[in-house]
DNA sequence: CGGGTGGTTGATAATTCTCAATTGTTGTGG
DNA sequence: CCACAACAATTGAGAATTATCAACCACCCG
């Protein structure tokens, strides 16, 4: 059985775990006036659709997210995975220009976006929070830029991995929660050349596969591979 | 004459330059405590390097700045290029986490960063603008992301020529300000494929090119090869 | 036990890169 | 104003990487 964790948005997961906020209602800690309602969405469903109202903003409470873009052809680029404790579903304008859906049965808090937007217009310390968490995202962002210009295929896998190991405790042994799909789609390749890719740095001695989607790094190697 | 323009974080430009605010020494319109101080640049020069202190933050006044990421094998991706208005240099660490240099002779202001955070604590309307600002960054980083990740090169190249020519004026016909090889850095190419394509665009009849870096658009036919 | 999904592997094709040669552009000093 | 140097851009041929198409395997869940 897979473990009900995922990727990507990390850094202040690990505040709010620490501090236990986890599953309280509130957008921040110490926030008390923004209050979200709980929600459960199974696995594969979807959280919201490309170009529609964005009137709702989320946080994870548990499971995950994924957030897409795709192509009329349906070339698809993922580019985040939501963990406990992340935001998502801001936007600049009206409607979301991603989709989300829930990679595993999730529970979100929902809150009004208008509602938040408010309470930052009023509170610099809201409005410095969430200027915080854009900032991270967009650091987020351009590390997937970099990987996505400009890494060869075993690198952005060996990184990949790195990262969800990193994101799921830094253990090096960890089962992935998302398809070879999901991780095709996130890192610019076809599942062929992932589960390819994932074949060689075993082979290499960069890992070992006991079995499913477990994995067991040997993080040495593997960072000589990526080696930035 | 190539003239001084450049390319990307764009969206309040058009508001900026309305409001006649560009060449005010003010952070954002009506914010009259945030003063920069003006500072040149010349060509190629550097404003900031990856790993140092970021001490300060940057607006453009004139010219253009590109930023971008290096690995240590020399491969470099540019993740952003800013024009006259654009904020650039805000980091959420202590630390650029790029670096930053002038594509042309380039004036910005220069901000302390220390002050830009003490007024966001103490202004919700400030510490919005920023977050406003941040989050339109973060678009932009994922439309990157979707580009390099799941386009083509000829998608690519017809995409951003329709980018810079949309933050030029939207006038179909200008000249590109910089070189094949902050082209190629940008799109994740090389630079023989950004040449060879726009060979070929050209071939297609979705653009002409009288000579030097100038280009004339066919937008409709442009289009069809973005096709999103 | 069987069907469906997800994952792996192989053969081949397509795209993009690399290396090399050539041409074009720009700026400078005679 | 011209010649030339230095740099930028184009083009070609061949190599490398990744994608595509197809077959097969493994596991899970009824």
């Amino acid at each position: 059985m897979a473990p009900e964790i995922t990727l990507l948005p990390a850094s202040h997961v690990a505040a709010s775990v620490a501090l236990g906020c986890n599953d309280s209602t509130v957008l921040f800690a110490g926030c008390p006036e923004l209050i979200g309602t709980p929600f459960p969405y199974g696995r594969e469903e979807e959280v919201y659709g490309e170009g529609e109202d964005a009137e709702y903003v989320y946080k994870v409470i548990d499971g995950a997210v994924r957030t897409h873009k795709v192509l009329n052809d349906g070339r698809r680029q993922i580019t985040g995975f939501h963990l406990p404790g992340d935001l998502f579903g801001f936007e600049q304008g009206e409607a979301h220009r991603h989709t989300a859906e829930a990679l595993t049965d999730t529970k979100v808090l929902i809150f009004r976006r208008r509602g938040v937007e408010r309470a930052a217009a009023r509170s610099a310390e809201v409005a410095c929070q969430l200027w915080g968490m854009a900032t991270n995202n967009l650091r987020l962002a351009q590390d997937l830029t970099l990987l996505l210009g400009r890494r060869t295929a075993t690198e952005r896998v060996a990184a990949f991995l790195m990262e969800v190991d990193e994101r799921l405790g830094g253990s090096g042994t960890f089962a992935l929660p998302m398809t070879r799909r999901d991780i095709a789609d996130y890192l610019g390749l076809t599942i062929e050349t992932v589960s390819r890719t994932l074949s060689q740095l075993e082979e290499d001695g960069a890992l070992q596969r006991p079995g499913g989607r477990r994995v067991s790094l040997r993080r040495a190697r593997l960072r000589r591979v990526v080696e930035d």
